[in-house]
DNA sequence: TCGCCATACGGTGTATACATTTCGGGCTCG
DNA sequence: CGAGCCCGAAATGTATACACCGTATGGCGA
């Protein structure tokens, strides 16, 4: 069987800095890791060791646990103790109940935001949704997934509601997670991006409501493409060898 | 130094431990804090030096440490570089956010959680209001304010959807703070405990979208009771400047 | 007397040393 | 030959030392 912690490891230090990050501070490190797992460079189960990364970043492990301790806060991590923090592998269950708030969440966001955009920020989401589409024809797998994100995030980050607006974005973080964990082989293929170009033109109308509506759909039909019934054996054998409370 | 009643700042001590908590976790800490600032021992602005605090709970500063980034992980604390963290003074906007959102949350909670509760559980409910009610016509205001939490988050923490249940418990403790901080005078006599005799009842009745109706009247009641209109710089500032003796 | 500046103090920011625990390799015994 | 035990490497948990920053205090000059 492949050990985990050895391409865990290098997987962690190649997808976190490529070299530059000399003297972080512990907000630009949880920056960094964050939009790793949000990317799915640092797939779920991924090992983050204190020392590794303070090697990498260039500062001590004080900095390292502050950065762990806040993204562990956030549920992108998770920490036990004694134990090598990693990316979180949240449950079949958890997964339901993250799609169920998000649809709840998101739909509201939607409702406020669509029709409070000006001009430019329609122009920026046109632009994200473009690029997203983009990057699906040509392939660029890991550019659409970014760009994927960007969306959703972009309309989080202009809610009025900037409460509403940060659950969303942690939401949208687990969401990621999540489906890289569950995602069926074939599912980077499948085309949801219609979608995207369609809220941004309910977003342009102010047509809030539909927006909504539209955001429930699409994660419902996200929800459903995921592998949640019968888990990978893979998945769960893995969970199998690491027992926990 | 002399730790008699010269300044607002060893308050914290003594609305934290009295002196009990020898050798704490950052878990125990961090539930200390928090549990201050539920029930309002810990007004909005105190000041939370970690020497103080490790002293107090026995353990060094990584501890203290720790646990304040947690709790301003959870917009329970702010922390600001070089200066003292201090329990979180939302602003206006934000406070009406908070309620916002907590009406969307907190009615998606009832929904969900209205009829699944057994015989046992809704007797536990109905203790708490019961005692809610009791501390209210004693006058106890500290135990009313604690049971009255306490209801929410007794609903939060047994909701089916646990991703919306902890998102639930954060905001409650975020109302909690701006109540602290916006209450008007009278207000502490105000007796909205009926509202949660009447959600227990719905709730052993399994009449979800009726309880969530009742709570998001029960919140807006809520909002509707604090000083948010008129509150201009005067308010802040004299929250500020007081001495809080 | 009022205002300004230098200095001291208290507090946080960061790094590091040491203790404790976990996990894996390898040896030994049945 | 296999199972169990021992031990060491490596990681985390905790405490502490030191540097830096912000603030308050007290003196000095106009």
């Amino acid at each position: 069987m492949a050990t985990d912690s050895d391409s865990g490891n290098t997987n962690a230090a190649r997808a976190l800095a490529p070299d530059s990050h000399r003297k972080a501070s512990d907000q630009s490190i949880y920056e960094a890791i964050y939009e790793a797992v949000l990317t799915q460079r640092l797939p779920p189960g991924s090992r983050l060791p204190e020392v590794a990364l303070s090697e990498l970043f260039g500062v001590s492990r004080s900095i390292i646990r502050k950065a762990l301790t806040r993204l562990a806060s956030d549920h992108v991590i998770e920490q036990r103790p004694n134990q090598m923090a990693m990316v979180a592998r949240p449950g079949v269950d958890e997964t339901r109940q993250i799609f169920a708030a998000r649809r709840l969440v998101e739909g509201e966001v939607m409702r406020l935001t669509a029709g409070t955009l000006n001009k430019t920020r329609l122009q920026e989401l046109k632009r994200l949704v473009k690029e997203e589409k983009s990057a699906h024809q040509s392939g660029r797998d890991q550019d659409r997934v970014h760009c994927s994100m960007e969306v959703h995030r972009f309309l989080a980050r202009h809610c009025p509601n900037q409460v509403l607006g940060q659950m969303m974005r942690e939401l949208v973080l687990r969401t990621s997670i999540v489906i890289a964990l569950y995602k069926s082989p074939g599912m980077s293929a499948c085309f949801l991006g219609d979608d995207h170009a369609r809220l941004a033109e309910l977003f342009a109308q102010g047509k809030g409501d539909q927006a909504a509506a539209l955001a429930h759909r699409h994660l419902c039909a996200l929800e459903e493409l995921l592998d949640l019934n019968e888990a990978d054996p893979a998945i769960d054998l893995a969970r199998i060898l690491r027992p926990e409370a």
